[in-house]
DNA sequence: AATTCGGGGGG
DNA sequence: CCCCCAGAATT
């Protein structure tokens, strides 16, 4: 056996054993259930145990099977989700759910090569699904094994591009325990996420310091290299709620564009209402920010009386828009900027 | 290769 | 304020 093998052993037997002393008790755990497996995989994508966690088990109660999620509306499925982000996962998760369900005759697939197909399903996620369903010696590489790995063997090569992704890959899946890969792939992003942090690691108390590069050089904080280039563009909301009783005016994003599918309100410019009729704007701004994004909200309210209804309700035909009975707007997948306002108001 | 997709937590 | 989080799709 060559040297370089058997250090490779040494440092995935380590972080095995660090693994099995430090378990944590996480749902997903439990199982084999390739389809509980993929949905959590699709909620902790760039999402934090305990943010994701009450998701889990709200869609696991929910759609307890692949069946019920692909028999669920889409509009309940994107309800669900709200204030998770990213919501294209819901809507991938439903489109495959459908998938694998009617097309696929509900026989969830098997391999990383065709877990990989699906959409919402990159590297990172058919390597999780295939090792811990189906056992397959497939090492994934997430944000912990990008640090962990770049730390212990001293590689500073941009996490972010597309040489980074392939050499850590590589040297992943050289890693990667053949006897036992998935317990292999929860126990170095265990450790990523609970002692090798990317702040103040507990190097101290680090199985791993007496051969990790990073500690040994100290260049713990110059470990990984990640070249982030994301600049946040400002952009103002500048939103008109109309409402003719008790029914407001909602508009459903489409895509192309930030919180596609999900329902906020028209925006003020362009509306054949606010010039007739008095538009009384809220005081209070509304900031949020997107990962690329720093929106600034302002509200305005526009009430139309019921002789005008039937002209509204064409022109909210002809937009596409919807007029949502106030006790159906808690029923609607709003996004958090859109929740954060109704809850001032009392909803 | 660069940009676009949310929202929350920690230093 | 910054960076990061069990990333992936699109351009």
């Amino acid at each position: 056996m060559s040297q370089k093998l058997s250090e490779n052993q040494a440092f995935s037997n380590q972080i095995i054993s660090w693994y099995r002393q430090n378990p944590r008790d996480l749902p997903w755990r439990n199982t084999h259930d390739p389809y509980k497996i993929w949905l959590s995989e699709i909620i902790l994508q760039q999402t934090r145990v305990a943010q994701g966690m009450p998701y889990y088990y709200a869609f696991s109660e929910n759609y307890p099977s692949v069946q019920d999620l692909a028999e669920a509306p889409e509009s309940e499925v994107l309800r669900l989700w709200q204030g998770l982000g990213y919501y294209s996962r819901a809507r991938n998760l439903h489109f495959c759910a459908k998938y694998i369900w009617f097309e696929l005759k509900g026989k969830f697939p098997s391999t990383y090569d065709e877990l990989i197909k699906l959409k919402g399903v990159g590297s990172y996620t058919a390597a999780a699904i295939s090792s811990f369903a189906f056992g397959e010696v497939r090492a994934v590489v997430d944000g912990n094994v990008f640090r962990v790995l770049a730390r212990y063997f001293g590689i500073s090569t941009d996490i972010a591009s597309g040489k980074g992704k392939t050499e850590f890959e590589a040297l992943a899946n050289q890693l990667i325990s053949r006897d036992n890969p998935g317990e292999y792939n929860q126990a170095i992003m265990d450790f990523g996420s609970r002692m090798c942090v990317p702040k103040n690691p507990d190097c101290p108390n680090c199985p791993l310091k007496s051969s990790c590069f990073a500690f040994s050089k100290n260049m713990i904080s110059d470990l990984p290299v990640k070249i982030n280039k994301t600049k946040i563009k400002d952009r103002a909301l500048n939103y008109l709620i109309i409402r003719c009783g008790n029914r407001w005016v909602w508009k459903q994003r489409s895509s192309g564009d930030i919180w596609t599918g999900l329902f906020d309100f028209p925006e003020i410019d362009h509306n054949p209402f606010s010039s007739q009729h008095p538009a009384q704007q809220y005081p209070k701004n509304y900031k949020h920010i997107l990962s690329h994004q720093k929106l600034t909200a302002t509200f305005s309210e526009v009430e139309i009386p019921e002789q005008e209804a039937q002209k509204l309700e064409e022109w909210c035909e002809t937009q596409g828009y919807s007029l949502v009975e106030e006790n159906h707007i808690e029923y609607l997948a709003k996004p958090k900027l859109i929740v954060n306002f109704l809850t001032d108001q009392g909803f």
